[in-house]
DNA sequence: CGTTTGCTTGAAGTAGGTCAATGTGAGTGG
DNA sequence: CCACTCACATTGACCTACTTCAAGCAAACG
C-alpha cells in the first residue's frame, strides 16, 4: 500500500487495518476539505448540530465541558490524526464543546457519507465502532484517575497517558515531549487548581522526576511512575479479528490485517 | 412490530430504531443462550480476551478498576437492557471488570456474529457504534462530575442520572427508585469515602431534600438539585439519521428512519 | 514600552479523609 | 427461642491535602 494517501482518515485507519484499494478510494472521495483553524477557535459549540466525523490532520484540540460559574473542564485531549466526534455522533445535538489547543488543520468526513460507509465498505463501519470502543476504554481510565487518585497521582497518570498516546502517534518518542498546556489548562484537564498544579510541578523538578523547558518536559523516573500509577497502556492493541472482511474482495494480502506500527 | 421477542438485543435495539423482521431474526438466530448469574459473580475479569458483546436482561452489573492497594471503583452501572462489552470490543483483553451488581440474567451475543451483522445488516452496526457513543457521552459527564463537583454535587450528580436512566428504561417511573447498592460501592462511584457518603445523606435527609427507604431513595428536591448540578439528561435522544437503510428492504413501515441529510 | 498572560510562592482556611467506636438488622447454628 | 456472626450504617474527634486569597515576577505581545 502507498505511504502517500491525501486523505487524513485513510491513514488514521491504516494504523489499525491495511485497506483496500476500495475503501481507500472510497474515504478520499467522501474527504475533499481540508479545514485550518486557529489556536483557540471552537470546532464544536454545544448545542451544535452533530455534523459527521473529522479528523485532526495537524494540531491539537481539545473537548471543554463549561458550567455557568465560568470554570471549565479538559475532558479529552485530541492528538494529530486522532479521529473527533465519534463520541458524539449518537447524538443529535453535541453536549461538550471542542476547540482547537493549538493552529491545526481539520478534515471533515461528512455526515451524508457515514450511510455508504456502513453499506458498503462494512468493514470500515465496524472500525469505527472499534475506534469509539479504545476512546472509551481511555476515558474510563482518566475517570478512574479522577475518582481514585491524589494529586500527584493525577497529574503523574495524565502525563503518562498524553505520553504514550504520542509514542503511538509517533510524535514524541522517548521520554521528552511537547504539553502546549498552561498550568491552568493542565489543572483543568486533572481536575486540580493551577496552583497545586505549580506547586507539584515544581516538586516534581526539585525531585529529579521531571525537567521542564516549556513547552517540553521530560519524564526521568517514567518508570518508577508507571509503577505508582498502575499505569497500562490501553493504545497499542487494537483488536481487529471480529470484523467482517473487506469489500471489494482483492485486497492485497488481507487475510491478516493488522499492520505493524 | 410485535412486542414479544425472545431476544433480548432485539427488543434493547428496539428502543432506538424499529428494526426489520430480517434484522430483528438475525439478532434473535445469534443468541440463543441466557445465562443467570448470582449477585457479586464475575461477568468479566480483567485480562479475559474479548468474547463480543452481552445484553443484560435482568439484574444490574457494575464495571469496576481495582488497585493493587485493595481499593475498587466503579466506573459503570448496567441497567437491566443495557448492552455490555461495547466499551471492550476494540481491545483484545478487557482492562477492568465486571460483575453483576444484583442476581440477573445475561445474554452473550458471541463474537462470530458480529461480522455477519455488519456484512449483511449494515444498520444494526451503525446501531452499535451509536450505542457506544451514547456511553461515551454518558462517561464523560460522569467524568466531569469527578472532575469538578463537590462531594455533595457528585453524589446529587450520580442519583439524577441514575434516576434518569431508571426512567428511560421504564424501571422507575418517578423521583422513587431502587439504588441495590451499599454506602460502601456508593463512594466508589461516586469518588468518596463510604463514611462521607453516609453523613452526605443524612444530611440530605434532615433537610428534606430526600427519603431513605433501603433500598429505595426518593428525591424529594430533584427539581433544584438538576439546576445545582447543571444536569442535562442526555439519555433521550439517539439520532438515527444518518444510518443506512435497513438490508431486506421492505421495512414495515419504517422507511421514516434513515435519510441521509 | 505598557498590558496581558502565565508562572511562582506564601499564608490561611476548609472540605473531606482517616481512625475508632458503637449500633443494627439479617442470617445461621444451636 | 437465643447467641454469634457478619455486613452495613452511623457518629464523633482529629488531621491533612487541597483550595482560596493575595502578591510579586517573567515573558510574550500589541
Amino acid at each position: 500500500m502507498s505511504e502517500e494517501y491525501q486523505s487524513c482518515l485513510v491513514s488514521r485507519l491504516s494504523r489499525f487495518v491495511s485497506l483496500t484499494d476500495h475503501e481507500c478510494s472510497f474515504i478520499a472521495d467522501m474527504e475533499k476539505d481540508e479545514h485550518p483553524r486557529k489556536k483557540g477557535r471552537p470546532v464544536v459549540s454545544v448545542g451544535d448540530k452533530t455534523e459527521g466525523i473529522m479528523v485532526l490532520k495537524s494540531g491539537w484540540a481539545v473537548v471543554k465541558a463549561d458550567s455557568s460559574d465560568g470554570r471549565s473542564q479538559i475532558l479529552r485531549v485530541y492528538l494529530p490524526g486522532e479521529v473527533m466526534g465519534l463520541a458524539e455522533i449518537g447524538s443529535s445535538h453535541a453536549s461538550h464543546r471542542v476547540m482547537m489547543q493549538t493552529d491545526g488543520v481539520i478534515c471533515p468526513f461528512p455526515r451524508g457519507g457515514l450511510a455508504p460507509l456502513y453499506s458498503d465498505y462494512p468493514r470500515l463501519g465496524a472500525l469505527l465502532t472499534a475506534v469509539g470502543s479504545l476512546d472509551q476504554i481511555a476515558l474510563r481510565h482518566h475517570a478512574s484517575s479522577l475518582g481514585s487518585m491524589d494529586a500527584a497521582g493525577k497529574l503523574k497518570f495524565w502525563l503518562l497517558q498524553l505520553r504514550s498516546r504520542l509514542e503511538v502517534a509517533n510524535i514524541g518518542l522517548g521520554n521528552r515531549f511537547q504539553v502546549p498546556f498552561s498550568q491552568v489548562e493542565v489543572g483543568q484537564a486533572v481536575g486540580l487548581t493551577s496552583i497545586y498544579v505549580n506547586k507539584l510541578l515544581r516538586r516534581f523538578v526539585e525531585s529529579g522526576d521531571m525537567e521542564i523547558e516549556r513547552p517540553y518536559v521530560r519524564l526521568l523516573k517514567r518508570d518508577e511512575w508507571e509503577k505508582d500509577c498502575e499505569f497500562v497502556n490501553a493504545f497499542v492493541d487494537m483488536d481487529t479479528s471480529w470484523f467482517p472482511p473487506a469489500i471489494g474482495a482483492e485486497t492485497t494480502g488481507s487475510a491478516d490485517l493488522a499492520k505493524p506500527a
